[in-house]
DNA sequence: GTCTATACACCGATAGAC
DNA sequence: GTCTATCGGTGTATAGAC
């Protein structure tokens, strides 16, 4: 594994050492449970048992850590997504991620955060570029051949699923569940029209 | 105006008063402009130009102030909501204050604030359980009469509208948009459909 | 690689004068 | 009502020993 980027003239820990990972770990895990106002370097150090002095061998500033932690969120999720496109029903799995995917609490919190730190601002729009991307790909090769051309471009279909499964998430996170059940419906009865039963079967 | 609440025994300054919500102003701005982490007392004086002191004169905690701003905006867009109900097309208009709703980077403050301030979290309950309730009567309403049941329940409707609304917002203020205005399409045909033309109209 | 120790800024909240 | 002054706590980040 390469050196870490030497900016600054202070002495770097190496990316991707197993502290380096461990810190990406606690980060993430405060964000999820206690949210952005506890995520200081102190706090990361004390969860993972070591000094708070560390966590700047490995990382040039906090802002650095917070921008890491989502790159290797956001480079697992898309790893996902990849894999689920290229699946015997990737309409429906793709579908299961989006109302799976790292609960909502998480990615409000780095919503937030993205709204004052310019390079993860960078990372979440790529992020989101590049899901959209996928999604309508596996779209579009799936309503190949259909009938009807359903009035409804991918791109949109793409944008209205994930806008609706974050929203469901979110509104779960707080409690709320009236009319979850009738959006799911919908939402699971056009797209399995979409992708009637198995590509291959029956 | 009232008195505050006396909660703990701290002299408290009265409720409503010129800086009362000059103080909400400010808290409203930083948090629309810097974000959650530049929200303090110190920064809400300098803004108005009065002494930190004097926020503690007029709330108990910083939580306070944070959920009475919230609780404020909240107020105010109910009250923008239940208006567009009543209007002759309230289809029609709830969609655009939807669209048009306060900036997606407040919304998201506000969010991750209500993952850790309990009160404020109850705000937004009521919040997004009242203007549904709003939304799915005003779509009840519009939907008497219509030929069809369309096969989509007046609650979906109204998740689905709100959610994608609030992501071309939140996406817009990233700086993404594409895809965007076929999203618009799709909405605005399908609810105005729903909603032909004028009420009394031809 | 990991630590102790520390400089310095800022925060929430209060005491109490005017 | 609004202020000065201040306490105790916590944050980022660095210097430099081991």
């Amino acid at each position: 594994m390469g050196k870490a980027q030497e900016n600054s003239s202070r002495r770097m820990g190496p990316v991707g050492a197993d502290n380096w990972h461990a810190m990406l770990d606690g980060a993430e895990n405060i964000l999820r449970e206690e949210g952005y106002a506890a995520l200081t370097s102190r706090r990361v150090a004390e969860r993972i048992g070591v000094k708070q002095r560390l966590v700047y061998y490995y990382f040039q500033t906090m802002d650095d850590l917070i921008v890491e932690t989502f790159r290797r969120l956001s480079v697992r999720e898309l790893e996902r997504l990849r894999n689920a496109a290229t699946s015997e029903r990737p309409v429906q799995e793709l579908w299961d991620i989006c109302i799976d995917t790292a609960d909502a609490r998480l990615v409000t919190e780095f919503m937030a955060l993205a709204n004052r730190i310019e390079a993860l601002r960078s990372e979440v729009i790529a992020f989101i570029e590049e899901s959209r991307r996928i999604q309508v790909t596996a779209l579009s090769a799936a309503i190949q051949g259909q009938e009807t051309e359903r009035s409804l471009p991918c791109v949109a279909l793409a944008i209205i699923a994930t806008s609706v499964a974050l929203s469901l998430n979110r509104e779960a996170a707080l409690g709320i569940t009236s009319g979850h059940s009738a959006v799911m419906n919908v939402m699971k009865r056009y797209l399995g029209d979409l992708e009637p039963d198995s590509r291959r079967g029956r």
